[in-house]
DNA sequence: ACCTGAACACCGTTCAAGT
DNA sequence: ACCTGAACACCGTTCAAGT
């Protein structure tokens, strides 16, 4: 006899977003996700194919969310602090988002605004560059301040604003 | 009756260290270290409190290594391109040093001589920002390659060049 | 003082049985 | 067609018992 499912890729992706936020990704185990989904666990596999697809599917809705808080930016030092707040707002999804753990091609559509950003500053021809050295730099930034690398002391402020500053000159087209 | 460890804190390491060389942090299992190292899972927690613990002792001997590899380099460059050549030879190591999961003396010491670079770069007031600049951007510019983010094509050693060059001239004191 | 087997709680995953 | 309990292999960890 058919049944209709008692769940949905959305619905799963909505939980395993939500655990994520709040219990990392070491608490996102089927066990949990399927609980929140209000089903067994076994049934998840109805499905995805095992955690690990699950996991891409919260890196892609995580990368989606990123994207939508980066959209409104026009300039790198709004887009690398749009990014920063993102992050501190949410840790684990940040990490989870540029763990390559997701799509590449959600991953490649979420930055698609640095590209332009990067154009208007260094100019088509080393755009792409342009946009890997930015994207290297916020996304090293970021990490090492969520893996909590800045033991050195020092403000951590005025090393971020530093380096805005400085890779705005060294980008702008001569 | 006291017996004689038949193991020990170096065993241990020595055993984790080449674990996670051939399979990579998830292969580092309490269970495998203790075989590596002649002994059963249980005995492990005779010397480390626990796993955490044991991934903490590998990732700074990783670290340890590292910087020995990156030593005699005394320029922006050469240290870039050692940094680069390192990571890729050890991926899961790289990983692991800058995941934040060893001793905070251990990584500041490893990272001692990236702050001398920057200091001759950008002179002693920028010093601190100037080596943050160009250890974010390193670090997150090889675990991007490493996780495979750079799926826009494109020549990424172009990219690491570009940028080799134009955090170069940003650096360097007016 | 250290090592061990046995046990516990947990995890991802499979599968026959239910509806 | 989907969901479930039961089972399996594995994991980290504890502990009483051995030497």
């Amino acid at each position: 006899v058919p049944t209709p499912p008692r769940t949905s890729i959305a619905a799963i992706t909505a939980a395993g977003s939500e655990i994520l936020e709040t219990r990392g990704l070491q608490g996102l185990t089927m066990q949990a996700v399927a609980v929140a989904a209000g089903v067994r666990a076994p049934s998840l596999y109805k499905h995805v194919a095992d955690r690990d697809a699950l996991v891409g599917l919260v890196a892609d809705a995580a990368a989606l969310a990123l994207a939508a808080h980066l959209a409104p930016e026009d300039n790198l030092a709004g887009l690398a602090r749009a990014l920063r707040s993102w992050a501190t707002a949410h840790p684990h999804a940040y990490r989870l988002v540029f763990s390559g753990q997701g799509s590449p091609d959600v991953a490649a559509a979420a930055g698609a605004p640095v590209l332009a950003i990067a154009r208007g500053l260094a100019g088509s021809a080393d755009e792409l560059a342009a946009a890997r050295l930015v994207t290297a730099w916020a996304t090293g930034f970021i990490s090492m301040e969520l893996a909590g690398a800045f033991q050195l002391g020092g403000d951590v402020e005025a090393a971020f604003d530093y380096a805005l500053d400085r890779l705005t000159s060294a980008l702008t087209a001569r």
